[in-house]
DNA sequence: GAATGTTATATAACGCGTTATGCATTCGTG
DNA sequence: CACGAATGCATAACGCGTTATATAACATTC
């Protein structure tokens, strides 16, 4: 076995570190979504949760509230589009701006979603390191050595510990 | 201003949180490699460590000690390659395995790194995050607040904190 | 009110991760 | 020892982020 050095280096690889650690907890997410037999892709999501929580937006505010850039905005709402769960329409005081809204699809799978699913991803994120604590790097090394043990999936709600 | 749901929906969303606050971790790092006028992406300096510190190892090896797949590891070798950091050779015995070993120029571009830049990023991350403690949504929260109110660039050592 | 600048979105090209797959080499077994 | 399985790496195609740039609509200014 080879030694994990972006572990080992601690602060001077936290970028990656943060970086991997973020797509693996995302993949299983995405292995959650697909067990409950939704099409959809977990990092579409918060697009539509900022939707339904805020009302329709421009595809700037959607960038701004899902934390990328304008054209990462642009490309998955076009996705969502093609899926039928956003419709888009210019604003009627200003045809440079597109106001994106949730079509009743989309309003049925967030309703569903907020019920059936963000829940159990939650939860089961917070049975990972809900009850974490101390230094950074401590934390970190433990949710790759849960997400090891027991992927996300296979997580439900807040247990005593095992280990 | 909108707000950021990533940020508000906690747990739901900590795979995205965590990639986009890795991306943004490493951007600025890559600031500072760039400031120091080396020639090299952040992304490959793991790889270089790696050997470095286990001596020669296979790509397969490589994929491992960084936490990556094995073809991410051949592409960012193959442009270490070009680079002329590294070298790659069969292995004696297995002429499968491909050895990865460093150049004097990688060796010297490690050891250089060694003394200035590597300590200066870690001193950085450090006094970005080093005296954080508690639940990990609330470290985030200060990591992101605290990128965007000081840069990577701009942080050196421990600093008595100001808020 | 025409010229000029600014803003909102779209598009293109790229970085760096992934999965899927092909090919060469080695291993295991009849 | 030959043949099928396993192993190691390369390649292709894709996901999803980025930066840079084009285009259309609005704002400003003379």
């Amino acid at each position: 076995m080879v030694e994990d050095v972006v572990r080992t280096l601690g602060f001077l690889c936290m970028g990656s570190r943060l970086r991997r650690i973020g797509e693996r907890l995302q993949s299983d997410t995405q292995q959650v979504i697909d067990e409950a037999g939704l099409g959809i892709q977990a990092g579409q999501y918060p697009f539509l949760a900022a939707i339904d929580r805020s009302g329709p937006l421009t595809i700037g505010e959607l960038a701004q509230a899902v934390g990328i850039t304008q054209p990462g905005a642009t490309r998955t709402i076009g996705q969502l589009l093609e899926l039928g769960f956003v419709d888009m329409q210019p604003a009627p005081d200003d045809q440079r701006r597109r106001l994106v809204s949730l079509t009743g699809k989309g309003q049925d799978l967030v309703d569903h979603s907020k019920m059936v699913i963000w829940p159990r991803i939650a939860a089961a994120v917070a049975d990972l390191c809900g009850d974490l604590d101390g230094p950074i790097l401590q934390q970190l090394a433990a949710i790759e050595d849960g997400l090891a043990a027991v992927p996300l999936a296979r997580r439900h709600a807040a247990k005593e510990e095992e280990a």
